[in-house]
DNA sequence: TGACTTAATGTGATTTATACACTAAATAAG
DNA sequence: CTTATTTAGTGTATAAATCACATTAAGTCA
C-alpha cells in the first residue's frame, strides 16, 4: 500500500446500491469508473462524504446526480472498514441501498461516471473493491425487509396489478411464489386500494389495478409486520 | 461550531453498547467521561478508529480495555453521521453492541474512562452526543435478533436453567412471556443439552441445568430462524 | 410438619401456512 | 365468428403454529 499515507490519510465515503425492477428482474445501477483505481471497470456509484454534508445526504446526492430523483427510498445497511479495502488509502465506506422506479429513471453519465448501466443483480459475479460484498449485504437486507414490511412499492408504477406485486416479490426474493396464497396474504394486510380500473390493451383477461394506502403503509413501516412467504 | 475545522477536520469513531444481564435486568455499561466535551457525564464508551486498525477491531479494543474480555458477541448496528453530532468537529461514528456475561466481568477504569458502571437499559432517559439514539437502535436490533436467532447465550453462565433463558428473553424484550409456551418452543429447537445436573442450595424445587449445543447454535446463527414469541 | 417458593408439565381452541386446479375475460389468428 | 392463447381470479381441506390456561413436584425454612 504505497500510497496509503501519502495520498490521503483517511476518508469516509458512501457506496450506493441503486435497485430497480425491469422485466421482472431486479436490477442494480453500476457506473463505469472514470478514475483510478479500477478505471473503466463497472462498480457501485459512490463518493467521499463532504465535510459539511450529513452522512445520509451523500447517497442522496449521488442518486440525484445519476438519476435526477429526489425522494427515493434509502436505507443504510452496513459500514465497511477493513484497513486495506481501498488500494489508495484508508477509506471507510457506508453502504446504502435505494429503490427507484425504473420507468421514471433515465440514468446518465456525470462527474462520477463516464457511463451508467443497469445490471441483473443475480448475474453479477464480482465487482472491484469490496463492492460485491456490499451489494450482497444490501440484497440480503432488502430480502429481509420485504418479509417484514410492505416495502418495495417504490419499484412499481403508481397503479399496479397484484401480479406486478407478486413479480416484484419474486424478483427480490429470487424465487417463485404461490399465486393464491400470495394474493390472499397480501390483500389481507389492507394496504391496497382497488382503484376500480382495469388494465387495457393486454391480450388476456385484464387485471384490476390497485394503488396503495399510504397511511396504512406508513403505519406498517413504523411498526413492522410479518410477511413470511 | 468554533472548533470544527481547527480541532480536527474529520474523524471516525466507534461507540460501543456493551450489554449484560443482572437481576433479570438488561444492563448497559457506561463510562464517566474524562475528557471534554461532556466531561464527567455518563456516556457510551467509544474511541477514534486508528488509521491502521480494521473498523471491527476498534470496538473489540474498547471492550477488551474495559472488561478484559476477548471473544465476545459483537454486532455492527448503524453509522451516525450528522454534521453536528459532535460539538468539536466532524466525527462519523459506527455503533456496535456486544453481549457479555456479567459474572465474568469486573469493568474497570482505563485511559478512556475515569469510572465505569452498569446501568439499567430501560431506565436511561438521556445521554450526551447522540448516544441515546445509538443505544436505542442497538436495543431495537437486539430485540429483533433475539426473535430470529438463538442469540444471547453470551449473557448467561455456562450452565443455566430454562428459567434463566426465559428471564433473559424477558429482560431483552422487556415483557412477560408464558412459561409453558416458552419452554415448549425453546426446547423444540434442539439447541439445549440436558447436562443431568440440578441447581443446588435453592429454597425450592431445583431446576435442571442445560448448556447448549454449539454446533446447532452456529447452524442457527448462519441460517437464521424464527422465534416469534 | 406445614408454609413457601419455583420447577415442571399437557390439552384444546384458534390462527396461520400450505398445497393445489379450474373458470373468466381479453386479444390474435385463421 | 370461432378457436387458440394468455393471464386474472378464486376456495378448500390439511397441517402446523400459536395461544391461553392450572395443577402437581421438589426442594428450603421456620
Amino acid at each position: 500500500m504505497p500510497f496509503r499515507n501519502s495520498f490521503f490519510k483517511s476518508a469516509f465515503s458512501v457506496d450506493n446500491v441503486i435497485l430497480g425492477l425491469e422485466n421482472s428482474k431486479l436490477k442494480v445501477l453500476l457506473i463505469k469508473r472514470s478514475e483510478v483505481p479500477f478505471i473503466d471497470e463497472w462498480a457501485l456509484p459512490g463518493d467521499l462524504v463532504r465535510t459539511d454534508e450529513n452522512l445520509r445526504d451523500a447517497p442522496k446526492r449521488i442518486l440525484s446526480e445519476l438519476t435526477g430523483l429526489q425522494d427515493v427510498y434509502l436505507e443504510q445497511v452496513h459500514t465497511f472498514g477493513k484497513v486495506d479495502r481501498h488500494p489508495l488509502g484508508r477509506v471507510i465506506t457506508v453502504g446504502y441501498y435505494s429503490l427507484v422506479n425504473l420507468s421514471r429513471v433515465k440514468p446518465k453519465a456525470s462527474s462520477i461516471a463516464s457511463k451508467v448501466k443497469w445490471f441483473d443483480v443475480f448475474e453479477i459475479e464480482s465487482l472491484p473493491f469490496d463492492h460485491f460484498e456490499i451489494l450482497g449485504k444490501c440484497i440480503k437486507r432488502l430480502q429481509n425487509s420485504v418479509r417484514e414490511m410492505p416495502i418495495g412499492f417504490e419499484l412499481l408504477p403508481e397503479k399496479f396489478t397484484l401480479s406486478d406485486v407478486q413479480e416484484l416479490y419474486e424478483a427480490v426474493l429470487d424465487k417463485q411464489l404461490d399465486k393464491r396464497n400470495f394474493r390472499k396474504k397480501f390483500l389481507s394486510m389492507g394496504i391496497l386500494i382497488d382503484v376500480k380500473e382495469y388494465q387495457t390493451g393486454v391480450a388476456h383477461r385484464p387485471a384490476k389495478l390497485f394503488k396503495f394506502e399510504t397511511s396504512k403503509y406508513e403505519e406498517f413501516k413504523a411498526k413492522g409486520f410479518n410477511f413470511e412467504i
